[in-house]
DNA sequence: TGACATTGTGTGCGTCACGCATATATTCCA
DNA sequence: TGGAATATATGCGTGACGCACACAATGTCA
């Protein structure tokens, strides 16, 4: 209940933020990887700026929407250079949150005949 | 098709823009009543600032998704201090693309099973 | 009639999130 | 060995936002 209401207040999340906790959603990453798997999975017609990305990172680590983690992969495929996240619980309430808010929005758009059929 | 990417080139559409485009749909508003308009169809969820709404549609009128109209109510239901706004097909190519947009975002978030199920 | 809320449009101001450019260092590979 | 890719970060300008405020006409009610 407080998370959900904890998730509600930081609504509507900005553009970046949904992405990089959908792209965390299941499992761990860091920023680099988080900007590749954005750009695969929607097949290039999102592409995060680098810049927008990390700093949307530090809000979202302010936020407690993730947090760094150190759980390190084997050190013959690690980088130190790289920064590691996971998401929060209140980090995964608030892109459930942001997601019915957009659903939503798509739905009144649906009501008046402009939004595509449901697929 | 050059519709099409005139209007695909506007994404993503502010969020005031896109209420007001929908609440545009089907008939002619003056600001005012775009305002209650929204309010009313998201049940008070969305409550559009009037500073954001009246710079919104000059931004709308200068990109032609908007063109003022000289149609006026009979005189006893009209009040000179408002301006009726009707909107174009620049603007309804507008708001199919951008909730074509936000319908793939939500598809990103289901494919992780962060979206509410398919209403 | 006088007071006050509502209707109606608009500007001032500060902030947040954004893209683009740039900085810096490391790692990979031909 | 030199250039592309990897990896993170800051500088800067802009656009859209909310809140406060301004100002006028209209409606309501004591």
């Amino acid at each position: 209940m407080t998370i959900e209401r904890d998730a509600a207040a930081l609504l509507p999340l900005p553009e970046v933020t949904f992405h990089v906790l959908v792209a965390l959603a299941d499992g761990e990453r860091h920023g680099y990887a988080i900007l590749q798997d954005v750009e695969a999975r929607t097949d290039g017609a999102v592409r995060l700026s680098a810049g927008t990305l990390y700093r949307a990172i530090h809000r979202m680590l302010e936020q407690g929407l993730v947090v760094e983690s150190d759980d390190r992969p084997a050190r013959s495929e690690d980088d130190e250079r790289r920064r590691y996240y996971r998401i929060t619980v209140l980090g995964a309430a608030a892109v459930r949150a942001e997601s019915a808010r957009l659903s939503r929005l798509v739905e009144l758009a649906r009501a008046k005949g402009l939004a595509p059929r449901r697929s």
